[in-house]
DNA sequence: AACGCACTACTACCTTGGTAGTATAGCGGC
DNA sequence: GCCGCTATACTACCAAGGTAGTAGTGCGTT
């Protein structure tokens, strides 16, 4: 299923799901409590955006009591793709390799990293001859680190 | 000198920029006819977003007799960075390799690309013992497409 | 000189993220 | 049975992106 428009999303809006994502199942005083301990936002806050996230379709909550139980409706991977590929795509109309280049070009770039990455992309091209289904390269074949 | 941050920036911004990048100084009348054929919006709603723009230090203009000349005060590097530093620093802490682990495994991505990809990479690494400041690779310097 | 066109300025309005106060309701304890 | 705690509901605001109408103004043309 496709959850509208998963760009676009605030940074506590990220923030929240990043926090349903690690937690499962929260209550809003829960997931107040491992939001940022920098910033304390109010109660009333985190229950209002959890509320308007679930009228998006982001979240979900289930009743037990007098309590909600929220969960995120969508999952870290659509989320995250959904960034990255519009990211990609209005920057870059859609190039990889540009975005990598940029980002190899402009970033300070760990000479691990560097190796990862060529690893990851070896694997991949080896990959490449067996076509599979977008990210279901399971774990056991992923490049060590 | 830093212009106020460049991420969070709108569709429309972000493709005003874009047409600043490719065209140099513009009119109104040419940022509006250069946007996407697609959408065509009014005359002001784009010079309304230019004033807007420049209010926040993202563009800024001369006047020629009663036109304005409008011309990115960002450059495309910055925005670009900022941009997505910003999302690998959301998304994935700061890793880019994470990042482009993620794109990977969850995108189409041609062997062309893996290939150019893996030139960077490996560039990038050739390069790393003697360090520069980043993004002052000359073009000369580049692998080949 | 007058008219109209083209361009800028001002104002307005909608949406959405973010933030929070106030109102309401139900459960547990005394 | 009432009190208060606390969790949700409702309402309100602000900022910023986006969109556009209307007002004002000056230049070129006739």
């Amino acid at each position: 299923m496709k959850p509208a428009t998963v760009h676009r999303l605030g940074q506590l809006q990220l923030k929240i799901l990043q926090v349903l994502w690690a937690q499962g199942e929260s209550t809003v005083a829960s997931v107040q409590g491992s939001l940022d301990e920098g910033r304390d936002l109010a109660y009333t806050t985190v229950a209002t955006m959890l509320r308007k996230m679930e009228g998006r379709g982001l979240v979900e909550h289930r009743s037990e009591g007098r309590l909600f139980y929220y969960k995120a409706k969508v999952s870290e991977d659509d989320v995250t793709k959904g960034l990255a590929a519009d990211l990609v795509d209005r920057l870059f109309s859609g190039s990889l390799s540009d975005l990598v280049s940029h980002l190899l070009t402009t970033q300070e770039v760990s000479r691990d990293e560097l190796e990862r990455i060529e690893r990851l992309v070896a694997h991949r091209k080896k990959e490449s001859s067996k076509p599979r289904r977008p990210g279901s390269i399971p774990r056991s074949e992923m490049p060590g680190d």
